[in-house]
RNA sequence: GCCAGGGUGGCGAAAUUGGCAGACGCGCCAGACUUAGGAUCUGGUGGAGCAAUCCUUAGGGGUUCGAGUCCCCUCCCUGGUACCA
């Protein structure tokens, strides 16, 4: 008979993972091992510093999570554990962004509440997240779908609500501060009639992100622009806050250039030009206000209402035709598929203010309402766009910038053949250039000269160079009253409204045509129950179905819409420092505690004042890295305003891991059938080996392919590290090695051990895990591997160390290395295959922020033959590192001729640059190399190389 | 087009201030132990060459005694963005 062989899958465990992980799990949930307790609360130790690291949370979808999410989960993890042992306080926390659209599309198509199918999800999400071994604080758990969580939401709305930016002060102020008559007309929180994205056929608005190629993504259909009363955030009034204090935050530089370039600011002049023949005014935005004398025509935005004003009887026809074709356009077709320019003449002049010329006016689409004053000053010499249309149809070009050393200062002044408004009584003595100006006109190059140059042909500024004739153009209109010096933001306001059901509800009610808030005592807002999720195809939101909720009184009625996912996201940071209060948001002392520079108790102590405070370590995607950041940095900056936070910027130090691509190097996507889910892979090698080589795989930003084989690799080292410290025993259970002993390591094992130490201390500081892992397998290697093995040798623990090499001798002379060959390196007297207890619990604590279930059980197990109190590895200090183990005696150097290797010896450490140089002169290999040569230079670099320059 | 980040063995990747390219792992080759091996252990493994030796960090140029690393140009990949006056 064969004996019962266990099965495939069990057989190929190499270590018993699918037992002790299971068990470590249960044991954490138990003890609820990683609550950090609040201040004040039992368990609190005050002196302790404070260390927040934070994970962007999931939103909890119906795939449930693929590895690419747990990377950088994984990443901050290694951090926590690794915090707790420096003996930080460690907040770690996670929770679900659980309002959104999949979850309300899906109810659409089923029936089913959103609630119900967040809820399943979310608890399919903890699941996996449990498996893995994360460390969180569960009792710190928080849902942004929640009546306790966005009862908090709908508050700090209100609190935007009631609030302004005041000039002044640059900062946002209760609203009783404004002395203004028109408090709605400054809120930061305001309504406006704004386009969205209408689609008739579905009869509903549609999310950008819903809207491919100008269609629906469900159907196909048209989507149209269409101007619908929505909530707006003035997150512009920050616009110059949010670009200033990025700069000291320890942000990827790329990802505070995006959020640079996001906002766009541009410093420039606004420029008025008076229409001819009326009283009108069209105010442009312009960064070259130097070019002000090119300006050959101007352009308004088709949906500029000046138009309709200007356009002349004879032009009407044609600009109306163009107008409704350019509605009928999406966005996308609008710019990304508008190569040609198209526009049409309103028939109307305005004045140039610098020389008095007429200029005609022009409408077209490549002017965007939007930005600026949604009219620009063309100046087709000097602008790509407008050169294309000016080309198109014929308008002037006129050169007033030219290239060329920029004149002595005073040199050259303003002309006199001015007549332009500007000119009237200014200053100045006229300079004739003609005779010295090195006739740009007649250079032959392309057009637009875009690059700053020399005006000419610009009579006020003539001569002068781009930036001083920007500031002089700039003062003389201010000084006119034509014009000022003005900075213009790409950023827009923030939409903030939503036609959806699932999301919150805003405490707002409506009477009389206005709008006003809900008391606070009201909160929280909770949405109406509805069954039928589906667009109302009048273009009201969803809510407008639950009638009774949505009448709040005889005269009043409640907002329709809802907020964006963005909100409960913009926040959700600040609850889990506290997120079980019910009378604040947060409360003042765990805010001040987790979010502040140091603890209270800590703040007069200098180390703390250099912390800026806010999340210490915040790690997400990159596809955040604008809007989220951006939104969530001005919510609270208005809550700092406002005196609610201690801090002005949420996040401190900020880093994007990469995204984890498929075996067959594509995106993870249903799609490709390239899906992998943690929970297989666990179930084949194990949470530790899953989290191991999600670090292991590469730097953590950067972008790299899933591999089963490197699972298993990883896998493979861990199986070595178990086996270090047990061994299979008759009735196959594992058991503690007798090769585990109490004796000293080494010398060589314990320069390992402290190189080991070392590296992964700065290498988890720095987010380096893959090469922190490397150093711990050189470590198991040394340990493993027999004295003298390759493996071993490489490690650094099988060479002989200094004292043992033979023919070492005295008095300055060191004969070269014999070159040592595999194999040949001697047994060291005294390494024997017995493993150092101390050698193995250092290992299992640098290793356990990474493997914390082997690790704990191998520590657990350790402690029944060799007691230690606590008998707890989390009880542990993170060992320190002694340099005087890491010094060698000797080291080895390349003797380089002419750049190349031709030799390594061994010398002593502390041998000088003459020694070296002496050293490479007498050796055979390089003497063959020089032989009937010169040689020219002898380079030498301590502990490095020496290289001889022969020729 | 513009902005950002990349390009190093068959593969994932290492590499202080410029100083021995390829650590560590995967894969592969050979061997040991085995009835067996997708287990474990040992050795080998950038390319060419019998060898000495030569070549090698996308390609080309430059600075330097010395360049993966610094400078210039070109090509390719990934992400973001799209008439922002």
């Amino acid at each position: 008979m064969l004996p019962v062989l266990p099965s495939m899958s069990e057989r190929r465990k190499p270590y018993p993972f699918d037992i002790l992980e299971p068990k470590w799990q249960a044991i954490w949930e138990q003890r609820i091992a990683f609550h950090a307790p609040n201040p004040g609360e039992p368990g609190f130790d005050p002196a302790r510093p404070k260390y927040y690291v934070l994970d962007m949370f999931p939103y909890p979808s119906g795939s449930g999570l693929h590895v690419g999410h747990p990377e950088g989960y994984t990443a901050t993890d290694i951090v926590a554990r690794y915090k707790r042992f420096r003996g930080f306080n460690v907040l770690h926390p996670i929770g679900w962004d659980a309002f959104g659209l999949p979850a309300e599309q899906y109810a659409i198509r089923t029936g089913q509440h959103p609630e119900v199918t967040t809820r399943q999800n979310i608890a399919h999400f903890k699941k996996q997240l449990k498996r893995i071994g994360f460390s969180y604080d569960w009792e710190r758990e928080v849902s942004t779908a929640d009546a306790r969580f966005f009862r908090w939401t709908q508050w700090i709305f209100l609190q935007i609500y009631q609030s302004w930016f005041n000039p002044e002060t640059k900062r946002a102020e209760p609203i009783a501060t404004y002395t203004g008559d028109d408090p709605d007309s400054v809120r930061l929180a305001y309504v406006a009639e704004v386009p969205v994205n209408w689609c008739p056929e579905l009869g509903t608005v549609l999310a950008n992100e819903e809207v491919i190629d100008g269609k629906s993504e469900v159907g196909g259909f048209p989507v149209v622009r269409r101007p619908m009363r929505q909530w707006m955030l003035r997150i512009t009034a920050y616009a110059e806050r949010l670009i200033d204090e990025l700069e000291p935050l320890d942000w990827p530089e790329g990802i505070k250039l995006l959020q640079r370039n996001w906002i766009g600011k541009s410093t420039g002049a606004e420029v008025r030009f008076a229409v001819a023949e009326s009283d009108d005014v069209i105010a442009v935005f312009t960064t070259r206000p130097d070019t002000l004398y090119g300006a050959t025509y101007m352009v308004l935005a088709p949906e500029n209402p000046l138009v309709d004003r200007l356009t002349t009887n004879e032009q009407q026809a044609a600009v109306s035709a163009y107008r409704a074709q350019v509605s009928a356009k999406s966005d996308l077709e609008r710019t990304d598929l508008a190569k040609d320019k198209s526009g049409v003449f309103t028939g109307a002049y305005a004045i140039n203010p610098a020389n008095g010329e007429r200029i005609p006016i022009w409408t077209a689409d490549y002017v965007l309402m939007g930005y600026g004053t949604g009219a620009i000053m063309a100046v087709p010499a000097h602008d790509e766009r407008d050169l294309e249309f000016a080309n198109r149809y014929g308008l002037e070009i006129r050169e007033v910038v030219a290239s060329g050393a920029v004149s002595p200062p005073g040199s050259a002044r303003a002309s006199r053949a001015v007549s332009g408004a500007l000119a009237g009584k200014s200053s100045g003595g006229a300079a004739d250039l003609a005779g010295e100006a090195p006739a740009p006109a007649r250079e032959a190059r392309a057009l637009p000269r875009l690059e700053d140059g020399v005006a000419i042909n610009s009579p006020l500024i003539d001569g002068l160079a781009t930036p001083e004739a920007k500031k002089r153009i700039t003062s003389l209109l201010e000084e006119k009253g034509l014009g000022r010096r003005t900075i213009n933001y790409k950023l827009h306001d923030w939409l903030f409204s939503r036609q959806r059901y699932w999301g919150e509800p805003f405490p707002i009610v409506w009477q009389q045509g206005k709008h006003r808030a809900i008391h606070e005592s009201e909160l929280p807002l909770v949405p109406p129950p509805l069954d039928d999720f589906k667009p109302t195809g009048t273009g009201e939101p969803p809510l407008a179905r639950a009638k009774d909720w949505v009448r709040y009184s005889d005269t009043a009625t409640r907002e329709l819409n809802t907020m964006p996912q963005w909100a409960g996201s913009c926040w959700y940071y600040l609850r889990f420092c506290d997120p079980g209060n019910e009378e604040r948001f947060v409360g003042a002392a765990p805010e001040r505690y987790w979010m502040g520079s140091g603890n209270d108790e800590a703040q007069n102590e200098i180390s703390h004042s250099a912390q800026p405070g806010g999340v210490d370590l915040y790690v997400g995607g990159t596809e955040h890295a604008v809007l989220h950041l951006l939104y969530a940095r001005f919510w609270h900056k208005v809550l700092f305003d406002l005196g609610h936070l201690s801090t002005g910027e949420p996040f401190q130090r900020l880093v994007n891991q990469g995204i984890i691509l498929g075996e067959d190097g594509r995106k993870m996507s249903k799609r490709w059938g390239n899906v992998i889910d943690p929970l297989d892979v666990i179930a084949e090698y194990g949470a530790d080996a899953f989290r191991c080589y999600e670090m292991f795989m590469g730097p953590l930003e950067q972008m790299k392919p899933w591999s089963m084989t490197g699972v298993e690799g990883v896998a493979r080292f861990l199986a070595r590290v178990w086996r270090l410290a047990t061994e299979e025993n008759q009735e196959g259970e594992w058991a503690l090695s007798a090769a585990v002993q109490e004796v000293e390591p080494t010398r060589a094992h314990l320069k390992v051990i402290h190189a080991t130490i070392k590296k992964v201390s700065e290498d988890i500081e720095a987010l380096s895990f893959n090469t922190a892992i490397a150093q711990m397998m050189i470590f198991v290697n040394a340990f493993t591997s027999p004295p003298g093995s390759a493996r071993a040798s490489r490690a650094g623990a099988g060479a002989s160390p200094a004292t043992a090499r033979p023919g070492s001798l005295p008095g300055g002379t060191f004969p070269a290395r014999v070159p040592e060959t595999a194999g040949e390196a001697p047994a060291l007297p005294g390494v024997s295959r017995s493993v150092p207890v101390a050698a193995l619990r250092t290992l299992l604590v640098l290793l356990n922020p990474f493997a914390p279930h082997l690790t704990s059980e191998l520590w657990e197990r350790l402690g029944e033959r060799f007691p230690i109190t606590p008998n707890e590895i989390t009880g542990q200090p993170w060992p320190d590192y002694q340099p005087e183990f890491l010094v060698e005696d000797e080291v080895e150097i390349a003797l380089q001729v002419n750049g190349k290797v031709r030799d390594r010896i061994m010398v002593p450490i502390g041998a000088g640059k003459a020694e070296l140089e002496a050293l490479a002169r007498a050796n055979p290999r390089v003497q063959e190399f020089i032989a009937g040569k010169t040689v020219r230079k002898v380079v030498a670099v301590e502990k490095k190389l020496v290289n001889v320059v022969a020729t």
